[in-house]
DNA sequence: GGAATAGTGTCTGTCAGACAATATCTC
DNA sequence: GAGATATTGTCTGACAGACACTATTCC
């Protein structure tokens, strides 16, 4: 192999979560040099003999302590501009990863300090590298994904309410959703979300039925956002 | 860069386009090896200094004898089993080409023979390395594109008839769809198409109208396939 | 004129947006 | 009961599928 250019391989992740009408990702201070005390996507080096989705799923799982299964990881794309990374030729798999809100504290194994950010409160220029654009592309596929996917579900709990759902659509998307039609579309489209048979209890107003996701890998037709 | 694992990364590149009722790729035979004499995507190595997409085009530019402007570029995705390549740790990013017709010989600048293949002709285990797979993740990612895309146009000449526009559709999507229907929503979607003023001459029936392609990033509503 | 292809118009079913009405809980 | 939230139902407009019909060419 010596014939042949060197690259260095990252995986990189861009998490999202919904927590209290926010769409935050999961970032991390950097401990060390270069881009040192700034914010980054987590993120490593790709084992020489490690395959690409379990290097995404080990960073994951070592930068919030979680196994995969809840939620959503598929690969975003590539980025590998020279200069990217002043170490040297550095190219970068990314991840993107639909997970519930967590809320407990994230218990990654790194030194580094790790906390969820509002996506609508960072300002460009102010992640590490080019992870600013890798965010942007992140989102931008999270929004689009909901429209023709079940994957909003993929931000709930395993058992999750039509307003939840709904709650994540508005969140992720910045828009309001009218709440009647939003049921009658989610519970009219086969294989979005199957019925648990229980419904909430304690909160304030009419106990909402509690579901699942089912199984469509697509929805047909699409949610619809608004505008556009 | 000694400290971190060295990795060779290559650009592949998934080039299609619609042929005789045919949906085509574009495929070289190795004159070495491995894998020689085999079927494969055209591709090579990322120069050190090289950015990603630069290499996608130089590739393509190398393949094809064909500069970008026609036609749509895109990534598609990126693999890196281990084991995928015999040489070594090869990552390779791969690209999604969609372009017109150019039924011109493919003048590629390497020696090693390139030719235009029906994409249902392919048997599984026949390209080279893991690109039966990248190939099959190309050809679903164009036929997804169609539907909210006006990407179809990448397929054709500058200027195209409502019928051309057609023939893609029904090619990609191995289907058939109402000319009429078809004709009044290629032509009723802002954007989509525009008139250029003139029509076709010569052909059998009614003269077409000409149509270059319009300013839509995406349609709205999008084209539906059928079925599904 | 006949065959072929392009394009327009009509009917109907599906579905999204707007919103009234009802159901069932907490306080 | 008042307020809040969930759920069902109704009306309407947009649009896709089916398909009759007209327009314009080549032979």
């Amino acid at each position: 192999m010596t014939e042949y250019p060197p690259f260095a391989v990252t995986a990189d992740l861009v998490v999202l979560t919904v927590r209290a009408t926010e769409l935050s990702v999961l970032l991390v201070r950097r401990g060390v040099p270069p881009y040192q005390g700034r914010w980054a996507l987590p993120g490593g080096f790709v084992g020489i003999d490690e395959d690409l989705p379990d290097a995404a799923v080990r960073e994951l799982a070592e930068e919030t302590g979680l196994a995969e299964p809840a939620g959503h990881l598929e690969q975003l794309g590539t980025y590998g501009r020279p200069g990217r990374d002043p170490r040297g030729r550095v190219v970068t798999v990314a991840w993107l990863a639909l997970l519930p809100d967590l809320s407990a504290p994230v218990a990654g194994t790194d030194a580094a300090s790790a906390d969820w950010l509002p996506v609508s409160r960072l300002t460009p220029g102010q992640l590490a590298f080019d992870h600013d654009r890798i965010l942007a592309d992140g989102v931008e596929r999270a929004r689009a994904k909901l429209e023709y996917t079940p994957l909003a579900a993929a931000f709930c709990p395993p058992e999750f309410t039509v307003a939840q759902l709904r709650a994540v659509y508005e969140t992720v998307w910045g828009t309001r959703l009218d709440p009647r039609n939003f049921h009658r579309k989610v519970t009219g489209t086969p294989g979005f979300v199957e019925p648990v048979g229980r419904a909430t209890e304690g909160d304030r107003g009419r106990p909402a039925q509690l579901f699942r996701r089912g199984p469509a890998p697509l929805l047909h037709p699409p949610m619809l956002r608004p505008d556009r």
